[in-house]
RNA sequence: GCACCCAUAGCUCAGCUGGAUAGAGCGCUGCCCUCCGAAGGCAGAGGCCAAAGGUUCGAAUCCUUUUGGGUGCGCCA
């Protein structure tokens, strides 16, 4: 994969976080960044636990005489021992060759943690910290009431554009593209949250010679179709059916590929009859597209489709040839991809004088560094095309066609079934998006009629919102560059770790909170810290730092695993800690009922960015 | 043939720049609704991190090889 500009040899993605602008908060100020604050200072909480005691341990470090890099604090693995850790100590005793023992004790010596932590120095060379009740307290308080303002603000807005890359023509969504809208809806929300300029196209697939091929089969089953007067019904449902009709045949009977090549090139042509059925082809697969769409709750800026770039690409590819960066090569214009890897050329036009979407690619891009100069094109599309966006990317950049824009192929891998291979039903079919949505839709209609709560307009509505939560939430939990197995038995549980289960959280606190409010009790500032409050606190406390980890690796799983693991932390406290009853303090039911509304809007604020919504009641 | 990706609990997956006892969910075994919503909580069993070497004070993580899976490889997009 490609993470920057071609010729920058930049090829891990894992790179750009430290190094390119496009990333946000507080974290970049620690990155061989020199401190002159004042080593002594009582520390307001106006950040978040982890970024103020990274703050002192960067201090202290460099107070010591140690590189700030050694000085990198994070959240503990061992919870029973301390709250964050750094582990640098022992980097420092490498390259210095000392005894960690030393270099801990130079550093302990310069901490000043302004009342916010207990340090303690631990064997090989760790420090372990951990968090006061003062610090819990106050950090709960920094974020109430706006869970946004530890975390928004980019340090440098980027102006983005995400390439959905783009179902096709003729056929419907299936699970297939669940991926890239769900993904993409995630990054865009993401992204926009992080204070960047985000704008975004679905790139639709209607041109070329799967077009050719439509019409073709078309012109054979239903030619009153390309009558002029004619308006005659075309549905999805026809679409649908001769689509695989015609690329079947293509395969298997020569002429008709030879009709289908020219019905594409008059198309190309601008033949009448070609564009106007062509039109209605269009319009009738935007409907279905969008419905699908919209019930996701995906909203794009552009909904281009590539015949858009058709008239760019004779110019582009002319201009090519006369720089010499397009060569004719067997009968082909390609562009020679300057690389040590081995790749074969960019093909921009095959020898037929038909131009491939190596073309249509350049084009495109071309296109959005006229109309919206982006600094960064992300190609939200599946891990198979590698290949061709390394050609791409690479002719773009050795071309200068791509500007100033970085272009980056954000993958995602494969859906499959339980049987690992690529995700049919039962029948063996593909299942349609519509249809799994519905399905969904139906099995949490079921269980709402079991809990007996709601009725009516209401439970359709929580029942399509719980659906479409365990549908996002189960795709945006994994890591999207990793294929991963779609089992349908287990997305209609709605129990563990699901969608549901993080909605369910946040009804039942809506839902204490009313009770309460009934008795009179209203939430007050967190002050009470018990036991299971602990770990609620600490988790609220790495949502700035997971929202800029999605952010960077452009992956929204880190946010999706945080809200999950908030709403399992949120759970236990909520048990443990009443809040109505007799004998139980009303100071203390106030606190409980402030880290709940604490830990409650941000349960809603993650799930609204993974586009996920929550039902009054359910 | 060449290139890229993957291999962690019975199943599906986490594991951030190498660090202290490898974590979740499902499933399984117990417990908890006269008690704010049990789509919940608590506890337990379950792992030679595919194999073998190497680097390191330290490796699931980095390097090499092997095995087993996936994907791609100029005139489709």
């Amino acid at each position: 994969m490609l993470a920057g500009k071609p010729g920058q040899g930049n090829s891990g993605q894992a790179r750009f976080g430290a190094i390119c602008p496009f990333s946000l908060g507080p974290y970049l100020l620690y990155v061989g960044a020199t401190f002159q604050t004042p080593a002594k200072r009582q520390r307001a909480m106006k950040t978040t636990l982890i970024d103020s005691l990274q703050q002192s341990v960067t201090e202290a470090f460099e107070a010591a005489g140690f590189e700030a890099k050694f000085g990198a604090v994070r959240v503990s693995d061992r919870p029973d021992l301390a709250d964050f850790q750094c582990n640098g100590l022992m980097g420092v005793a490498k390259s210095r060759k000392m005894n960690p023992a030393l270099a801990g004790e130079a550093v302990m010596e310069k901490l000043e943690l302004g009342g916010l932590f207990e340090a303690e120095f631990v064997k090989p060379g760790f420090l372990n910290f951990r968090a006061t009740d003062n610090a819990l307290t106050q950090a709960v308080a920094a974020q109430a009431g706006d869970a946004r303002a530890l975390s928004d603000s980019a340090e440098k807005p980027a102006k983005i554009m995400v390439d959905y890359g783009g179902p096709n023509l003729a056929k419907e969504m299936h699970v297939g593209h669940l991926r890239s809208a769900i993904v993409g809806q995630g990054l865009i929300n993401l992204l926009a949250f992080a204070g960047h300029d985000v704008v975004s196209d679905v790139h639709l697939g209607d041109w070329g010679l799967q077009i050719g091929q439509l019409i073709s089969q078309i012109e054979e089953v239903r030619p009153d179709l390309f009558e002029e007067e004619v308006e005659a019904p075309l549905t999805m449902e026809n679409l649908q059916e001769w689509y695989p009709q015609a690329s079947a045949k293509s395969k298997a009977d020569e002429a008709f590929r030879d009709r289908a090549r020219k019905a594409t090139s008059a198309l190309q042509a601008g033949d009448a009859q070609y564009m106007r059925l062509w039109r209605r082809i269009v319009e009738v697969s935007k409907a279905s597209l969008r419905r699908d769409y919209d019930r996701l709750g995906c909203e794009f800026t552009y909904f281009h489709g590539e015949s858009r770039y058709q008239d760019m690409l004779g110019q582009i590819v002319e201009k090519l040839e006369k720089s010499g960066d397009a060569v004719l090569d067997d009968g082909a214009i390609v562009v020679h991809l300057q690389t040590d890897k081995k790749l074969p050329p960019l093909m921009l036009r095959n020898s037929n004088g038909g131009y491939g979407y190596g073309a249509t690619d350049l084009a495109t891009i071309v296109d959005r560094v006229e109309q919206d100069d982006p600094d960064y094109i992300l190609y939200v599309v599946d891990a198979r095309q590698k290949m061709h966006f390394q050609q791409v990317f690479l002719a773009a950049g050795q071309t200068g066609l791509s500007g100033g824009a970085q272009l980056e192929h954000t993958a995602f891998g494969t859906v499959n079934g339980t049987d690992g291979k690529p995700f049919k039903t039962r029948e063996g079919g593909v299942m349609r998006l519509h249809d799994l949505m519905d399905e969904m839709h139906a099995a949490a209609r079921k269980r709402l009629e079991e809990m007996g709560q709601l009725s009516g307009a209401e439970l359709e509505a929580a029942a399509e919102q719980i659906g479409l939560a365990a549908i996002k939430f189960g795709e945006l939990s994994h890591d999207r560059e990793s294929n991963y197995v779609f089992d349908m038995e287990q997305f209609l549980q709605f129990e563990g770790k699901t969608g549901p289960y993080i909605q369910y959280t946040c009804v039942r606190i809506a839902s204490l909170m009313q009770r309460a409010k009934a008795a009179g009790l209203l939430p007050a500032p967190f002050r009470d810290v018990t036991e299971n409050a602990r770990p609620v606190v600490l988790t609220l406390d790495e949502f700035a730092g997971k929202v800029q980890r999605a952010v960077e690796t452009r992956k929204p799983n880190h946010l999706a695993m945080h809200v999950y693991k908030l709403a399992n932390v949120t759970n236990s406290f909520y048990q443990s800690n009443r809040v109505l009853g007799e004998g139980i303090d009303p100071g203390v039911a106030a606190s409980h009922l402030g880290l709940l509304e604490a830990a409650s809007q941000q349960l809603r604020l993650g799930l609204d960015l993974l586009g996920i919504e929550v039902p009054a009641r359910m």
